[in-house]
DNA sequence: ACAAAGATAGTTATATTATAACATATTCGT
DNA sequence: ACGAATATGTTATAATATAACTATCTTTGT
């Protein structure tokens, strides 16, 4: 996998953005052994079906759609669980929702521009603010462990056209 | 009053925090013609009476015992709103609880240290976190109306002993 | 291949957080 | 004092998340 510019606002082939995620998810478990059962994957693929995120019970009416059993809460909630454990989505705190990490490869932060229009998300990835943040937690003599970052606002689009999907 | 080091993690006279904490809040709503009410002063006062962030229905519980009336939670949560909107507080969504803001007269992003420990939360001034944040969105074509930055971990005083109270 | 152990998923119930909708009371401007 | 606006009381319910127990599937050791 190369490197990604982030192009959640930015028009692409956003097939390659799910098969990409799927290739990544299969890699990694496989090498640390977790197990991405059926479930798992459904849950991810439908994280995946947008760059905007998606809340729990939203997952939970898709997967009843799919499927002939009644889908339960603790099922969704499980796969996210797992999903988060091995970093392959973030959960957006400020909306609670999920959204598919891009590059669950590498460990990083939890930093996101979320537009409050068309509901897209998009990663961070400034050394500048993450530097910021390690330089600032030094001088508080404050230990990091985890952190999140949510910028609300405009996308480049919605500043200067109304909202729209995908 | 006069600029302020954060204090969170650091001894200190606590008493002198919820005191200018009212003082900067009554006379600000006065200036703006905002009406800090009963339940509204209550709220804060045991917001401030800690810094350690407290969810909705522990504030719906604590008023509670002071009342001889029963309380439901839309009293809390109107509360809530009404110094949300004032900025008097803070919204710390990754624990769904609410924190005193120690500037609440000049405007400025919501970043935190939130101790995994003691549970004490410490607001982020840096020029360099803020400055960073803008400076990605401005080239992200970003337009930023709101923010969160929540950062866990172990405090100071976490990081060397035990977790304590206050 | 088999049984035991561990992990995953199903199921039911409930906890926690937050808001809607409408009635009543209080405050403010005139 | 009066009406309008604001704030609070009250009841019900929505939305998000987890506990606890059962059943099933997967892996592992023999």
């Amino acid at each position: 996998m190369t490197d990604k510019e982030p192009l959640a606002f930015t028009r692409h082939n956003h097939s390659h953005c799910v098969s990409d995620a799927l290739q990544a998810a299969v890699a990694i478990c496989t090498e640390r052994g977790a197990r991405l059962t059926a479930i798992r994957q459904q849950v991810l693929e439908l994280i995946w079906q947008s760059h905007k995120p998606l809340g729990a019970y939203a997952l939970l009416d898709q997967l009843a759609e799919k499927s002939t059993k009644p889908v339960a809460p603790p099922t969704v909630y499980r796969a996210l669980d797992f999903l988060l454990e091995q970093k392959l989505i973030h959960r957006i705190a400020a909306i609670n929702a999920f959204i598919g990490c891009p590059h669950p490869d590498h460990n990083h932060a939890s930093h996101f521009f979320l537009c409050d229009d068309c509901g897209r998300a998009e990663e961070i990835h400034s050394k500048s603010v993450s530097n910021s943040i390690k330089k600032a937690a030094t001088e508080a003599g404050f230990a990091v462990q985890s952190q999140s970052l949510e910028v609300f606002g405009l996308c480049p689009d919605c500043r200067t056209q109304d909202g729209h999907d995908s």
